[in-house]
DNA sequence: TGAGTAATTTTGTGATATCATATTCAGTGT
DNA sequence: ACACTGAATATGATATCACAAAATTACTCA
């Protein structure tokens, strides 16, 4: 079926007890999260019905719920695409990933412990193999399961969410970055946050986590949208 | 109809041509974010259904939206309801608005104009007049006007969501918190920010947010939590 | 009287049906 | 060829229907 490769991410493993509303979001969200869909690219409700092998109900609730969070925007004619990206956009919404996981980065220190640095650096280690082979989608998984792996030591964390919201609106750009520079930035700042980790020093941190946004896609962003404006 | 009394808030006028699911979520959303719904009460979807007047289909999709953005809570048991406050979870809501609010109004400075101070001032006064009736529910509306009108004036803003979805989570607990003290704070920090935005300050604009809602709902919130644990 | 269990009711979920609107396509006339 | 118009089609939105799971109630037995 044609309309599948709409979402051409591999269908993700699932617990069988969750709701099939629930089921749709998470792998509309992955796919958008990792760029698999195009900015720009238009979707019908339908469409996704048919694509899914299921009723448009379960595809209504999930697209509103993304929609909510705009990783979807629904157009005045009711139809729904990927959100284009301008340059204006794309700088607000660095700075408020760089504010936000600061922030959360700091709150986080209270809570640190060795194992968990240990965790993190095992995934800066995973992270160095799979970029050899140049596997995009799983390496922008794994630096979001290393920082979500930091903010998540916080128990009364509630800055994720807002996070991933954000992540969720770079995605589909940031696979277009990704794609046209044909590599990954250089330097590994990651090694720099696991280095403040250890000193647990706040201030450290908050440079290395801004470092790390910054170099990681910040720049190579501004240049595309630069070159197209 | 009893249940209908579960969203004890004036209906909201509304733009013919929307979707009737994009009147519940607004509905339920302003409700929450006034705290016309209590912290722990349970909602039914077939209950909403009937109090509205309308099918379980609109309702759930506003229901999931509200939950995505977590001022609703869906229990393992598929009910929901409206999240409980406890002492970490406020003063993790609390530094979060901080830091998203501080960033947000130092990013609108270069776009401030005169125009809008004074709209701001405006808005201001008539908080003080609304003050003195009492009208709590009008007051943290004016309230969120203020700021929203800040945040707005930058163009290319993506902040105001998030922001709001901060305020959504700590709206049922705020009515709690004025009712208890039955008193509102007595310093007023707005004539603070409208200085600083004449003045194009943005380190003393920061500083007037942050004294802003932490004087506002921080301090007598640690209060109220704190006495009950 | 109280605890456990079966029957009833309520509830959430997803598929289907229906309707209004938007889009696409074919045909007409210039 | 090209713009315009009307028909046909596709789409989104909501209500209704069907089903399964949960909660509530009623009932039984100790």
């Amino acid at each position: 079926m044609a309309k599948a490769d709409t979402l051409n991410v591999p269908e993700i493993d699932f617990g069988a007890d969750r709701t099939t509303q629930e089921y749709v979001y998470a792998r509309l969200r992955n796919a958008i999260m990792v760029g698999a869909i195009e900015p720009g690219a238009h979707l019908t409700m339908r469409g996704l019905a048919e694509a899914l092998n299921l009723s448009p109900t379960p595809i209504r609730e999930a697209v509103r719920r993304l929609s909510t969070e705009h990783a979807l925007q629904i157009l005045p004619n009711r139809r729904m695409a990927v959100p284009l990206m301008t340059l204006g956009r794309f700088e607000e919404l660095v700075a408020l990933r760089i504010t936000l996981e600061v922030h959360a980065a700091a709150r986080s220190v209270p809570y640190i412990s060795d194992i968990i640095i240990e965790k993190m650096a095992a995934l800066d280690d995973e992270m160095d193999r799979v970029l050899a082979q140049g596997h995009y989608d799983a390496l922008t998984i794994l630096n979001q399961d290393f920082h979500r792996m930091l903010y998540a030591v916080n128990p009364h964390q509630v800055c994720i969410p807002v996070i991933e919201s954000v992540w969720l609106q770079l995605g589909p750009f940031q696979r277009q970055v990704l794609v046209r520079l044909n590599q990954v930035p250089g330097v590994d700042h990651h090694k720099q946050i696991i280095n403040a980790l250890w000193a647990r020093d706040v201030e450290a941190l908050g440079e290395a986590v801004k470092n790390d946004i910054r170099e990681g896609i910040s720049r190579s962003g501004r240049q595309i949208l630069e070159q197209v404006a």
